[in-house]
DNA sequence: CCCTTATTGCAAATGCTTCCCAATAACAAT
DNA sequence: ATTGTTATTGGGAAGCATTTGCAATAAGGG
């Protein structure tokens, strides 16, 4: 488990969250990092959780996405940015980046007078897996 | 106030919400809609409003927004689809179509081997005015 | 090893939305 | 027009994700 600086304090509970979301690989939520978390330390609180996610969102190590439910999934933020596809049957995501987003956002800069700072694609559609199950 | 048909039974409280979204020229809320509709029925409620919301989006006659608050907007259901920049400091919408939104579903499509049903780009940054406002 | 104060756990509060249920009203069939 | 069926309503309670208040704890600089 990491030993890094973070501008405050690393607490027990941090480090535990933080390890938690690294080892994950797919977009967790604010319960299943909470249920994870109890494992290994019962005496965490939900307050807790929320409250660092907040703090590692702020500083950068953690992104927040909104993938169409009703709650937020987090993930280790890795550059370079890229953008989510989520299958409305199984839910399962993919990833993907695309060059036309920089383009698009010159464009959009131009037309609106805007200075854009962010960002974001959301795709839904279905899945290889899911298509095929239901052509049978 | 027109009268349509909607597949469903056109109650006098549909009939206005339909009205107040439809002259409506920004993205409303659940709560803005509410209000405006509580001026010409103080009898409404709000589990109404909620309910017809919900109906008219299934119906597709309206569109349901994520413009990055903790509740949803909604606008008429213009056909070509467009997406959102909004401005952070002020919150004004500038509404923006782009041709990239297609050729990026062809290419994620046939990197992600999905069948992509909807597309949602959603932009922040900073309008023409804050920025002005800010470098005084 | 202290001292300061960021952080925690717990519980209560919040904001938005959905659900329940008895009363009402739309509208299709008579 | 009158009726019968049932979708829809108002009002309130419940649900869910998230935030907040507060007293107790602990991180980590000096
Ligand atoms: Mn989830
Ligand atoms: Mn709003
Ligand atoms: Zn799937
Ligand atoms: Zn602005």
């Amino acid at each position: 488990m990491a030993t890094e600086t973070i501008g405050q304090r690393m607490t027990a509970q941090r480090r535990l969250l933080l390890d938690i979301i690294r080892s994950a690989n797919d977009h967790i939520d604010a319960d299943g990092l909470y249920r994870q978390a109890k494992e290994r330390d019962p005496r965490i609180s939900l307050s807790t959780v929320y409250r660092n996610l907040s703090l590692l969102k702020d500083v950068g190590l953690i992104a927040e996405r909104r993938l169409g439910e009703g709650h937020h999934h987090y993930e280790i933020n890795v550059a370079p940015h890229h953008h989510h596809l989520v299958c409305v049957e199984c839910g399962v995501v993919f990833e993907f980046e695309s060059h036309f987003t920089e383009k698009m956002k010159a464009a959009v800069e131009e037309a609106s007078q805007y200075v854009i700072t962010n960002i974001e694609v959301n795709m839904q559609g279905h899945c290889r897996d899911c298509l095929e199950k239901s052509s049978q």
